[in-house]
DNA sequence: TCTATATAGTTTCTACAGGAACTATTTAAA
DNA sequence: TTTAAATAGTTCCTGTAGAAACTATATAGA
């Protein structure tokens, strides 16, 4: 049985992903993980949201946030602002610059997967899902399955 | 229709298989693609390759596969040879340390993958090797395409 | 109150991943 | 033969990703 070929298509698939966020971070400066981050604060009360908020939705460690809410604030789309109440906690808010960002933003992979996902027959879609999911239960990810899936995320 | 759902899985997939590499990193001291690499090398005519053809295999940027081979040749696991002939070519080999390593690692990701896709139905199985080769093909991995699969990954 | 402990983020370190620029060598062409 | 182009790798830079160690704040318990 093959399950090299299922890891190397899985690879395949990484690869793919990784490799049009840096055509669109070359292109518009913002890499998808970024584009991410940006996206949930617009869908954000007041377009903001605590770190620990975004770390949860794009399912990601502390550290690796930080980094992205870093690169974000350096370009100018992001603001780090204090939290009354709770000094812990860092409010990240959108920019107008980063707000204009997006607006400007065409087609991103997640677009165009949706796209051409949408050519298919719904069986289809369906048994992707389904693989999909075989492969996450199968791999275990056990620690990460509480994580809240905002649905809002178009 | 929710491509976000598909997007988010596949994210997650490619965490499971990042903390996966990280675990084994930490037990046997070198990661999935290490392993890969060592791997690859094991089925290699006397246990060597040009850096070209792990690259080729492994289907990852030259300055990427120049990095592996780094941390493995800094453990002593590879070794970078001349190659007669052809003075740009760099031939890897695999040093008996490496040889141990590998004779001694035992269930890897993959192996654990193969053993708990076993349990599934073949029905299953083809779903999501159909459904994989679908994503494949709608993110676009052309340039990929042609890459050669050597089928003797076990 | 004082002390755990828990929580929120940051920093440092390491690995993977790719692009760009570079060196060195080989091959093709003029 | 000398130049031009292709090929094989490396190095440098940046981004994603997580673990560990850390700071600072908040909360619970003695």
């Amino acid at each position: 049985m093959d399950t090299t070929e299922i890891l190397i298509k899985i690879r395949k698939i990484v690869r793919s992903i990784n490799l049009e966020s840096k055509k669109i971070e070359k292109e518009y400066g913002v890499s998808i993980p970024q584009v991410l981050c940006l996206h949930y604060l617009r869908d954000s009360v007041n377009f903001q949201a605590g770190q620990g908020e975004i770390r949860k939705f794009l399912n990601l460690n502390a550290s690796t946030t930080s980094g992205i809410i870093n690169r974000l604030e350096t370009k100018g789309l992001v603001a780090r602002l204090p939290k009354s109440g709770d000094r812990r906690v860092v409010t990240i808010a959108l920019t107008s610059k980063g707000d204009t960002l997006m607006t400007n933003m065409p087609s991103l992979l997640h677009e165009k997967l949706e796209e051409k996902l949408g050519k298919q027959e719904d069986q289809a879609i369906l048994e992707v899902q389904n693989s999909l999911e075989l492969l996450v239960n199968i791999l275990g990810i056990d620690e990460l399955e509480a994580f809240p899936v905002i649905p809002e995320g178009e």
